[in-house]
DNA sequence: TTGCGTGCAAAGGTTTTGCATGGCA
DNA sequence: TGCCATGCAAAACCTTTGCACGCAA
């Protein structure tokens, strides 16, 4: 009796492929529907979404819900599901996604749960602001 | 020939009232919309995603989009659109979001700016992760 | 052969838009 | 009286679910 994930699919590896190749990079379900589209071998939205969903479990792959609302964004994570010393930023005007490595995350992550009791999980948390490009402008 | 938010009306006003009267809380469209209902001074769902929308972009109020991604959430403002020294940290598993004043906000602030060149908002960051309640069970 | 994976169609939920009516100034 | 605001209905979206068929093991 096999469990879930048993099966080995061609869209599933595709679909991994795809995202391991662009690691860094956030991708919306539509997009990756259309990329695939575009080169003759199209996966179902279904499929798309469900996969993600599995990733996203195995934490392959991370999910992000930005502030515009649109839709989710995935992005393939290289390490593991740790992501330590990682920070998120998105920036609010050219709309960039970038990664910071830093020290002080850790620090900050000591304070939140000694002082507040609260167990912050960076890798899932965006930090909203203006980037260095944007304000140069 | 008056411009865009020339009239004053009474759902315009008690909806600013409601969420005035309620600094730091949040509520969903659906529940400022069930709200008025019990108090039988029913606002149409469409007006208040609309005067919502007319408050964030005066800066009165602030909109969420939340990890869930159920719906968004809108917040009244007290002071200036600055809303310093205030996290917002949501726990993924009772789901609340707790308000958290701590001055090391500032310093992490200064530090992105400093060596990131990044401009963080801290407003408008959620931090994901498990509150002390939850981490206790 | 077994039963998981796929994808179409349809449902579910939130948010937006069209348009006639209502109400503020 | 002029024109913005309202709210119903319907559309537009994104995402999830039901179900029959296909395919990996």
């Amino acid at each position: 009796m096999a469990a879930k994930g048993a099966y080995h699919t061609r869209q599933q590896e595709e679909l991994l492929k795809y995202l391991k190749a662009t690691p860094g990079e956030h991708h919306t379900v539509a997009q990756i529907r259309d990329h695939f589209s575009l080169q003759q071998r199209a996966i179902g939205t279904t499929t798309i979404y469900r996969q993600l969903e599995r990733f996203v479990e195995e934490g392959t792959v991370r999910k992000y819900l930005l502030e515009t609302g649109d839709s989710a964004c995935y992005e393939y994570v290289e390490h593991a599901p740790a992501c330590s010393g990682h920070f998120h930023c998105k920036c609010e005007q050219c709309g960039r996604l970038i990664h910071l490595d830093c020290d002080e995350l850790q620090e900050l992550r000591d304070h939140l749960l000694g002082e507040h009791g609260f167990a912050w999980d960076a890798g899932r948390t965006v930090f909203y602001g203006v980037c260095r490009e944007c304000r140069a402008d």
